[in-house]
DNA sequence: AGGTCGGCCTGGCAGC
DNA sequence: TGCTGCCAGGCCGACC
């Protein structure tokens, strides 16, 4: 699944690539890509435009369009940004097949399908929103309010921009029952983390998945920033994870679902060492469903944490009464 | 109002 | 072999 990792290397690919360049055409084959708006409206937005920039916010990315206005993709599930050059397909093609003696014996990368939208650019090469599931997402945003506003209202803080401390974690998390798996999902209050990243970052933090989030304390809050900056920085190092569907903008895979600490690693034993478990119970990954979504977890060195009362100092006789 | 859950969507695979 | 049905999950809207 694209999450910020992923997200970030497709940028980072992307970004000297299209920045500069313009954008002879753009055609959607599918209208769910730009519900509520018709197809037409994107493509005559995007159409003869130049790209400014290439950001990211959140699991979103963004086209800068000469004049003002960002196209702002998302991949969700299933979705894929390919850089293609047809021209040097077919001449690579044509130098294969010689030197193997036929046509017929080249196998180049498989033309990609589920094509949802196609950018035509103005050096010949033409970028392709693939996207199996049909989850993704091409808006056209103004600047100013639209764009800010449409940002404001769905994502919170930027993980690895600093902005992320200890503190504004525990005043995000603060009063919140929701278990800490649910919270990280939350993309209105830290953007970017997906069910892998989650998972990865609860077994750094040394966090069971059910703590509820408002049970944090300080070095809770401490951990849980390090895991998160540690497991996303760790997709980045290794082009984000390819569990099914992700390919990055070449069309090549990551390789982080090979370093996976926790996530899709039920039944393994646990990677910590044995000086850091408890005698029981057993350290061997553990697979739970959390707010549907599937949640691994080492039941043994990730602490469950209890509910913090309201108030502290009340004695039970009142407490008991109070109701 | 916070939290949970169903719907969207399709390929892959288990089970018959 | 071929069919059915379930599962995966990001995000939104409906519901409690």
């Amino acid at each position: 699944m694209p999450e910020l990792p992923e997200v970030e290397t497709v940028r980072r690919q992307l970004e000297p690539e299209l920045v500069g360049k313009r954008i002879e055409s753009a055609t959607v084959l599918d209208e769910r890509l730009t519900r509520p708006e018709p197809p037409d409206a994107v493509e005559r937005a995007v159409a003869g435009r130049e790209v400014t920039a290439v950001a990211r916010r959140g699991k979103y990315l963004m086209l800068g369009l000469e004049g003002g206005r960002t196209l702002a993709l998302h991949l969700r599930m299933t979705g894929n940004l390919l850089l293609r050059d047809p021209a040097q397909r077919e001449t690579a093609n044509l130098m294969k097949s010689e030197s193997l003696g036929g046509p017929r014996l080249y196998e180049s990368k498989p033309e990609p399908s589920h094509v949802r939208a196609r950018f035509e650019l103005d050096d010949g090469r033409v970028l392709l929103f693939t996207d199996v599931r049909r989850f993704g997402q091409a808006v056209v945003l103004d600047a100013g309010d639209e764009l800010d506003d449409f940002f404001a209202s769905r994502l919170g803080l930027e993980p690895l921009s600093g902005e992320l401390t200890p503190q504004r974690l525990l005043e995000l998390a603060a009063g919140r029952k929701a278990p800490l798996k649910s919270f990280l999902l939350t993309q209105s209050r830290i953007a970017g983390i997906g069910n892998i990243y989650a998972d990865e970052a609860l077994w750094r933090a040394r966090l069971h998945p059910l703590s509820p989030a408002g049970s944090m304390k300080i070095e809770h809050a401490e951990r849980l920033v390090d895991g998160i900056v540690g497991a996303l920085r760790a997709g980045l190092d290794h082009g984000g994870a390819s569990i099914d569907d992700y390919l990055d903008a070449r069309g090549d895979p990551g390789s982080m679902q090979d370093e996976f600490l926790v996530h899709t690693r039920e039944g393994e034993p646990c990677l910590r060492p044995a000086s850091e478990h408890r005698p029981s119970p057993p350290p061997v990954i553990q697979r739970i469903v959390v707010t549907g979504r599937s949640t691994y977890f080492c039941p043994n060195c990730q602490v469950r944490l209890r509910r913090r009362p309201r108030r502290s100092r009340r004695p039970a006789t009142r407490r008991a009464g109070a109701r």
